[in-house]
DNA sequence: GACGCAAGTAAGTAACCACTTGCATTACGA
DNA sequence: TCGTAATGCAAGTGGTTACTTACTTGCGTC
């Protein structure tokens, strides 16, 4: 890992934990164990290094991803929301930070965004695909469902530590009932291990 | 209006837009009016004056309420969430600043966190009224199903603004979305204007 | 008119901040 | 062995911050 890579890595560190004007030059150069001059020779200036940040952040985020053919909707919903989860609880300070800061540089929050916004596009894909094929209810309200249950997963990583009375406990178990919920909400059927659907495949 | 109470409201509203370190007593007592001098007067510091805030803002925080006899369920909790959601949208900024300084100072956040509490409170004591009422299903996750709506109008409030395609349109009828989404998966029956209950009364 | 009190004014202090400069050290390839 | 590039180190610059001090001003009261 070369001296550019540890002092993103600290800038990160520091910032989720500071917050932009308290992430000091200093501070980040300490915690990245190099000189605070490498660190200006490298970004040029903290509002340069900042930017690198963001987009070496939303660069690394992980795409999570759903089958295309549901076979156990209840199952494969929870696992996914598990991961978007830990995700997010793994970030929670980086995200409260840079929300945090909407006034004063909402690019911050807007990369946060990204991973969320995409998620709920494939969450949705996906119930829709539930409802194409008579598992869900085709009366539900899908984007309020997706909206309820992404603000639900990121309610849950970013205030939880406040509020432990007011999210599900064992933690562990929390996505699991976020998704049963949630099905109820859709009338998705608990049916298991459907058989696969043959989807029109491509040159067709 | 005394010098005390603009101080406040120009720290509250400085400090929404800033931050703890952003919020210079400076640009405070610019807002507020006052010599700066007249601030350390006032608190002593500037740390004292954001214990005088956070106290201050809980004490004026509005505590929703929902009837004890449900005849409208729908109704009343649309009413409701409105109203919990119309207070958190005005104090987005505030409350995106106070959970992004959580890791420093988690005193902000967690007064944050009392109207939410006890509107979850009040809300479950709701729903456990239609339950026993038999007009929410008897299986229903209330807590869950609860934590989920909160949470919903806490990113609503938060994340609206960076991510508008994430919620309901119009802003106006997410709460009624909301909602049904919420009947939807506690099994709550749609039906309107049942005739009160009469609930034991004290000293009988 | 003397007094007390709240508030303003001007100036200063010590610490901290982003950022720069000049120079010494190290490592490595030609 | 020399040149070069990356890095460290020490010091400094100009600006900002919380907070203080010393003094003045305006206003109501006895």
């Amino acid at each position: 890992m070369d001296n550019r890579d540890r002092i993103l890595g600290a800038a990160k560190k520091i910032y989720a934990q500071y917050g932009f004007r308290g992430a000091t030059t200093r501070l980040i150069a300490i915690e990245a164990g190099v000189n605070e001059v490498t660190l200006f020779r490298t970004f040029g200036s903290k509002a340069a290094l900042f930017e690198a940040l963001m987009l070496a952040h939303v660069a690394q985020s992980p795409i999570p991803h759903l089958p295309d053919n549901p076979l156990d909707p209840e199952r494969e919903m929870t696992d996914w929301c598990a991961s978007v989860l830990r995700h997010m609880r793994e970030n929670n300070a980086l995200i409260r930070t840079s929300f945090g800061e909407m006034e004063e540089r909402p690019e911050a929050a807007v990369s946060m965004c990204e991973g969320p916004n995409c998620a709920a596009m494939i969450l949705t894909d996906y119930v829709l695909r539930l409802q194409s094929m008579g598992i869900a209810a085709a009366d539900g309200d899908i984007p309020t469902s997706v909206a309820m249950l992404m603000s639900t997963m990121f309610g849950d990583a970013i205030s939880r530590g406040v509020m432990p009375n007011g999210f599900p406990e064992p933690e562990s178990e929390a996505p699991a009932k976020y998704v049963r919920v949630f099905m109820r909400a859709l009338g998705v059927t608990a049916a298991r291990h459907r058989t696969p659907v043959v989807r029109s495949a491509a040159g067709d």
